[in-house]
DNA sequence: GGTTTGTTCAACCGAAAGGTTGAGTAAGGA
DNA sequence: TCCTTACTCAACCTTTCGGTTGAACAAACC
C-alpha cells in the first residue's frame, strides 16, 4: 500500500486514529496526552501516530522530551477531491436515469391520452 | 471494525477497490466486467465487491446469471461530513494562530516605532 | 551522576486482509 | 438433459495490523 491516498484512507479506517484526529483538530497534544483516554498502552498510541504521520495527516515537533503532534489539514483536500469527483459523477448519472424515467412516463401518459382520445 | 465509517474508509484504502468505484461512477457493471482489467482472479474481485457492499458503497441486483453492481453515492456524504468537520476546525485554528502571530508582529512593530520616537 | 519523565525500538503474538485453487450453485442455451 | 456462463463458497497461505512486554534513548530534575 505505497500510494498516498491508500495510506490516508487506511489511517482513518481505525476508530482510535479517527478520534485522535478529531482531538488534534481542537489542539495540538503530546503522545501521553493523546494516549490517556484509550485502553491501550502508550506504545500502541505511538504506533498509531506513526501511521498518521506516514499518511501525512500529522507532523511532530520537539519540545524538551515531549513530541507535540500537530494536525496537517491540507491532506484532507486529497480525500475530499477524490470523493467529490466520483460522487458527482454517480449523482449525475442517477439524475440522467431519473430524466429518462420521467421521459418514459411522459411517453406512457401521451400514449394513454391518445388511447383515451380514440 | 464494526462501525460504518471504519468500513467505508477501509474499503477505499485499497487501490483496486477505489478503481472499481471510479469505474462504477461511470456505469454499472457485472463482476466479470469489473474483473477484466486486473491481474487477479475473479474470485478476488468477488471478495472486493463484498467489502464494498458491506460498507454500503455498492448494491447488487440480479439479471439472469449476472449480478450487476451499482454505486451508492449517498454513503460518500458520511465521509465528506466527517472530513470537512475536522478540516474546518483545524483550518480555523491555523487562522487563529496566524492572527495571533500577526498581532504579535504588530505589537513588535509598535514597540519599534516607540523606540524610534524616543 | 543518578533518577524520573516522555517517547521510541524490537521481538513477539493472534487475528484479519488479500491473494490463490478447487469445488459448488444458479440460470440460460444447445 | 447436458453444457456453458456467471458467480460464490471453502480451505488454505502469506503478509500486514493492532496489540503486548521489555529494553533503550533523550532530556529535564535533584
Amino acid at each position: 500500500m505505497e500510494d498516498r491516498l491508500s495510506r490516508v484512507f487506511a489511517a482513518l479506517a481505525d476508530p482510535i486514529r479517527r478520534d485522535m484526529v478529531a482531538r488534534l483538530a481542537v489542539a495540538d497534544a503530546t503522545v501521553n496526552e493523546l494516549a490517556e483516554p484509550y485502553a491501550v498502552t502508550v506504545q500502541a498510541v505511538s504506533k498509531h501516530l506513526k501511521v498518521l504521520e506516514d499518511a501525512g495527516l500529522v507532523s511532530r515537533s520537539r519540545q524538551a522530551q515531549r513530541r507535540p503532534v500537530h494536525l496537517e489539514a491540507e491532506v484532507f483536500d486529497l480525500m475530499t477531491k477524490w470523493i467529490e469527483r466520483y460522487r458527482r459523477e454517480a449523482e449525475q448519472r442517477y439524475q440522467r436515469l431519473d430524466a429518462v424515467l420521467a421521459e418514459m412516463a411522459d411517453e406512457q401518459q401521451t400514449q394513454t391520452l391518445e388511447e383515451d382520445a380514440s
